[in-house]
RNA sequence: GGGCUCUUAGCUCAGUCGGUUAGAGCGCGCCUCUGAUAAGGGCGAGGUCCGUGGUUCGAAUCCACGAGGGCCCA
């Protein structure tokens, strides 16, 4: 062993020094540089060709617009997942898709544009608006691309599938046309909600999320009743605009009405609506119920209109009618309304249709022909005013639904659709949901609810780039012919093939074929489809179900999903109804979904609002690492608060790892660390090392488990804590083992065992922390073995091995008899527990302290440990001990495991209710307060007696004989006057507070060293230079020297301590310690 | 109107099978430690565990009702 501390420093060590911060962004542009220059992600995938396969199907983003930072939480979950099953050895797809059609990127086109109807598309012309909106999705997934490239996922980006493809849409059609098969499609007139700017259909899922509250006016119309002049039927409503459209008012049957009087007529209203509308004062006049109003016949509102004339306004029976809003009479509009529809239907009411596809009037309307339904309130409301129509006029507040693209409100509409029948596949649905692992639990139960519900699927969308529906309706026979595929079209077409660039308008709308009952020439539908219909065939068009079924069968299922939680009734839901209709099965295994993004301080995030964050800055600032972590260790159940506040706690607790990794490397420099030398088995390392390494084992499984759980998140915190333990326990504890001269057995267990715990670390966080994982994997790993894999994405998942901890399990005779605690049953928890105890003996003791106004400087000469098992006061004693010493500074540890301490302590003896309470039932609270008041003057001798074996306390309570063994009663013990004294968890300790000469000069030595430390700094040296060292004081610091100089000098790195004068140029200070004058002076030698 | 879900410190959230002193992080104040540390440690202020009732020897936890928030459906 040599004394190397003379000679030069020289590092031998392959480690590169750490810059002086960590900058996440710059850092990460560098990985980035080095995956791309080595080719990680392809020679990751050769890694992994040959291995057991692992199937995900991205769910495409629209390529509409940059990626916003929500795209990135749930962008990293698909990553994470995906580089841990690589890490795993599985073959993957990493596919990525691209949304590309449909109504919402029309809408941003025709935003680009500078359009606002559908006139100015048809004025554009179709070829140059699919163009236009071909270019959009080349824009936006190419910066989607490069985005998510940035936030560190791995993906075969040339292989990025986009949903506009003739491929998709020919698998789509291939769907429709199995549906056809089953006699699933219909085309039928329905009330639907409609969006005038768009000017198209929503559907069902369509409207979620997008009802908000608006004000709107609200009309209290009178009627005249025909064949009683001067009585009114009096209705209510809130959309002036329908009033036009109407035929018939609906009363409850079984509801009471009743005629009112007033100054103009009489009124027929509910009663239960009466005072609402008149007051408490009204004059009841008549009374009816609701079956006796049905032969009533009335004026309508707009009688005059050409469109109206003719129409005989009845009032109809409608169970649904209730009171508690308007008049209990409702106006019903059967062309303007969903339920008025269904009921006009089924009663064989007129429909009068008032709107064109733009929402505005139609012909036969007269004034109002060609406005906008959306801006006639007020006039309508003039018109009925002066008509005399008008009863009352008010605003309304209520929630309304928005076209969830544009943002306009939508109105309802009657119009030819096309739909897919859902009742005959509503079960086997159901069924194969069920087979589905859903994560958490409740979406699946938000999946059946939703299934159980479902209506009919409307599919078909009044607009241009979009898949075209193959639905070519004969005009001669009727016969709907729907087209399977591409080469079905060829083969039925008669026209216009020559000229199809692509399976979009208009080319596809220059196809004539052969109706394939009749073989009339017929022509497509002009509709387009709805775009869940693009996202939901992905399954089989993207493992091209139609070409190769071997990838298929390779493939389908997907092992794993994941979106946001409304994909439930929207991706997950278009694709299970899919892959039930051709598979008649579910297409993914296990579906994951999470909640919304916030900003920080739980608002929605709106550009408009000035909260939106850019995803790219949001990079550039806190750094695609830190973004991740983030996501990754939030709780997917709850909204997630996102933001630069949020980003800087997870950056300071990366902080604390960089200080571990940066101690290391400059010790590990300085000692020239050689991580490929003989490894020291673990069971001969200390139990400090072997406690680390048992706590790694336990990570490792906490983080795989979480891994294949899909709740990442627990990992993600297991390992925040392991690194909390890792700076704040194992470093600070080991730290002399590192910078101490001697190059022995000890510094080497030091250096392989935290070398270990980094290695391991950056592994199991390479899947949440891509970049800096790999860059200290670079340094630590590759750097030093030139023969390890050149990435930490390229080495395989750890794995916990609970054997290297070594040394079997010794429980000694005298443990068995320790009745108070389990024992540990394996090493992992005799490390671990030992180790926790520590800790909390610690912790009490700098509370004591802290308590009793004892700097941790002053020396103590003893502490006493109490609640502590026997048989783990002796495993610190010959292993842990030092510990307890050196946090706590005593000289010291004295354990009272269950001794009697009659002079420092009381005892108080208190039941232990979950041993007692289900023998004792309804007696546990008197015997408790029994034995409390028996132990408040006899506590230790109950304690000395309860723990003999074999006997027990006997209580007489209520009557009733009780008796408590050592088991049922827990002892504490509440030391004294005299000691500084702190408890936790049970366990109490006590330092003793007498300070005398010794201790005093102790303390000194410690200020001296604290204070000779600072002038080293002050002076800028480095820490491994020594110095000449002169000190000079009072008698107080000759007598500290003579006792304490050695151990200051090898503290501080002195090779002399007041040999010779110092020079000049000697660093100097002159503080008063512990009330003693010094004066210090050094200079480097 | 129906369904699901949530409500714990100023903020964000843990809290296992029901067990008797309800915790952490952030923020705030005081103190302390520091030869890796913009770090760490201790103390303090801050709690009607949403409310009421029930079950139980014992309820933040289970049940019922109610209030409030969120989501979904109508």
């Amino acid at each position: 062993m040599s004394d190397d501390s003379s000679s030069p420093i020289m590092p031998k060590s392959a480690f590169e020094p750490l810059p002086d911060e960590l900058d996440f962004p710059s850092m990460e542009r560098r990985m980035l540089g080095l995956w791309a220059d080595e080719d990680t992600f392809e020679r990751l995938r050769a890694k992994n060709a040959d291995g057991p396969r692992w199937s995900f199907f991205d769910g495409p983003i629209t390529a509409n617009n940059p990626m916003g930072v929500h795209h990135a939480w749930g962008r990293t979950y698909k990553d994470v997942y995906q580089r841990y099953r690589a890490m795993r050895g599985y073959h993957q797809r990493y596919q990525n898709g691209f949304d590309c059609q449909g109504l919402w990127l029309e809408v941003e086109v025709e935003k680009d544009l500078g359009f606002n109807s559908k006139r100015d598309i048809e004025e554009f012309g179709l070829e140059a608006f699919a163009d236009a909106c071909r270019e959009r999705v080349e824009k936006f997934s190419g910066v989607q691309t490069s985005q998510s490239v940035r936030l560190g996922q791995w993906m075969d980006w040339d292989d990025s599938y986009f949903t506009h493809s003739d491929n998709n849409i020919e698998h789509i059609w291939h769907f429709l046309r199995r549906c056809n098969e089953r006699g699933w499609i219909a085309a039928a007139q329905r009330a639907m909600p409609w969006c005038a700017r768009c000017g198209t259909a929503l559907s069902q899922h369509e409207l979620i999320d997008t009802y908000e509250e608006v004000e709107h006016d609200a009309v209290y119309v009178r009627l005249s009743i025909h064949g009683r002049p001067g009585t009114w039927l009096l209705i209510w409503t809130t959309t002036p605009w329908t009033l036009a459209a109407n035929v018939a008012a609906a009363v409850h049957p079984d509801l009471t009405y009743v005629e009112v009087a007033a100054d103009d007529g009489r009124y027929l209203l509910a009663e239960a609506a009466m005072s609402a509308v008149f007051g408490e004062v009204a004059e009841v006049v008549a009374t009816h119920q609701g079956s006796d109003l049905l032969d009533l016949t009335y004026d309508g509102p707009f009688d005059d209109l050409p469109a109206v004339s003719g129409v005989t306004h009845r009032v109809i029976p409608w169970t649904d009618v209730g009171a508690d809003e308007g008049t209990g009479i409702v106006h019903i509009a059967p062309g303007a309304g969903e339920e008025d529809f269904l009921l006009g239907r089924d009663l064989g009411l007129e429909v009068l249709v008032p709107i064109d596809e733009n929402g505005n009037y139609t012909d036969g309307y007269d004034w109002l022909t060609g406005r906008d339904a959306r801006e006639v309130a007020d006039d309508v409301v003039a018109d009925l005013r002066k008509r005399g129509l008008l009863h009352r006029h008010h605003t309304y507040t209520h929630r309304y639904p928005h076209c969830w693209r544009c943002q306009e409100e939508l109105v309802f509409r009657v119009d030819d659709e096309w739909f897919i029948r859902a009742d005959e596949v509503r079960q086997p649905m159901l069924d194969a949901a069920a087979t589905v692992k859903w994560i958490p639990e409740y979406a699946g139960a938000r999946m059946a609810d939703w299934l159980r519900n479902m209506g009919d699927w409307n599919i078909s969308r009044r607009r241009y780039w979009g898949l075209p529906l193959p639905f070519y309706p004969c005009r001669s026979c009727g016969h709907l012919t729907v087209i399977g595929s591409k080469a079905h079209l060829e083969e039925r077409a008669i026209a216009g093939m020559d000229q199809l660039r692509e399976l979009h308008r208009p080319w596809i709308d220059r196809v004539t074929i052969r109706c394939e009952s009749c073989e009339a020439p017929t022509n497509r539908i002009d509709a387009v489809g709805d775009a869940w219909l693009d996202a939901g065939i992905v399954p089989f068009s993207t493992l091209g179900y139609l070409h190769n079924s071997a990838e298929f069968e390779n493939w389908y299922p997907a092992d794993f999903i994941t979106e946001m939680r409304e994909q439930i009734r929207l991706w997950f839901y278009s694709m299970l109804f899919m892959s039930v209709t051709i598979q008649n099965q579910s297409p993914y295994q296990s579906v994951f979904v999470y909640e919304k993004l916030n900003d920080e301080t739980g608002r929605a995030m709106h550009k408009s609002w000035g909260n939106a964050i850019d995803f790219g800055e949001a990079a550039e600032r806190m750094g695609a690492d830190v973004m991740r972590w983030l996501y990754a260790g939030h709780n997917p159940l709850y909204n997630i608060n996102f933001g630069y506040g949020p980003a800087t706690e997870v950056k300071r607790r990366m902080l604390t790892l960089w200080n571990v990794y940066s101690f290391f490397v400059t010790y590990a420099r300085l000692d020239g660390f050689d991580p490929t030398a003989p490894r020291i088995p673990v069971a001969e390392r200390p139990d400090l090392d072997r406690w680390a390494l048992s706590r790694l084992q336990g990570l490792i499984d906490t983080m795989t488990a979480s891994l294949d759980d899909y709740l990442v998140h627990r990992g993600v915190q297991a390992a925040q804590e392991f690194v909390e333990e890792l700076s704040n326990w194992y470093v600070r504890r080991g730290r002399r083992r590192y910078w101490k001269s001697d190059s022995d057995d000890d510094k080497q267990a030091a250096y392989q065992t935290l070398y270990e715990l980094l290695t391991s670390l950056v592994r199991l966080l390479a899947p949440v922390m891509p970049f800096w994982t790999d860059d200290i994997y670079q340094n630590l790993v590759r750097r030093a073995d030139p023969d390890a894999p050149s990435s930490v994405h390229l080495t395989d998942w750890p794995k916990a091995d609970y054997s290297i901890l070594g040394k079997e399990l010794v429980i000694d005779f005298d443990e068995v008899l320790d009745l108070i605690r389990p024992k540990p049953s394996s090493i992992r928890e005799d490390l671990e527990w030992n180790m926790d105890v520590v800790r909390t003996i610690v912790t009490a003791g700098r509370q004591a302290r802290s308590e009793f106004n004892l700097p941790i400087r002053q020396p103590l000469e003893r502490v006493i440990v109490c609640g502590v098992p026997n048989w783990q006061c002796k495993r610190i004693r010959q292993r842990l001990e030092e510990h307890i010493l050196e946090e706590l500074n005593v000289e010291s540890v004295e354990y009272q495991p269950s001794a009697i301490l009659g002079d420092f302590f009381e005892v108080t003896a208190k039941i232990d209710f979950k041993s007692v309470g289900p023998r004792l039932r309804n007696l546990t609270k008197a015997v408790a307060t029994e034995l409390e008041e028996r132990a408040e003057h006899h506590g230790d001798y109950l304690e000395r007696f309860t723990t003999e074996e074999g006997y027990a306390i006997r209580l007489h309570v209520e009557g009733k004989q009780v008796e408590l063994g050592s088991k049922d009663v827990v002892f504490q013990r509440i030391p004294k006057e005299g000691l500084a004294v702190a408890k936790q968890d049970g366990v109490i300790v006590a330092l003793t507070t007498t300070i005398n000469d010794r201790l005093r000069r102790g303390r000194l030595s410690r200020e001296l060293v604290h204070a000779i430390q600072g002038l080293r700094r002050d002076a800028g040296l480095e820490v491994s230079d020594r110095i000449h060292l002169w000190l000079d004081g009072p008698a107080a610091l000759h007598e500290t020297l003579a006792a304490h100089e050695t151990e200051i000098a090898a503290e501080v790195l002195a090779l002399a301590v007041n040999e010779g004068t110092p020079p000049e140029s000697a660093a100097e200070a002159a503080p008063t310690l512990n009330g003693v004058p010094v004066k210090v002076r050094l200079t480097q030698s």
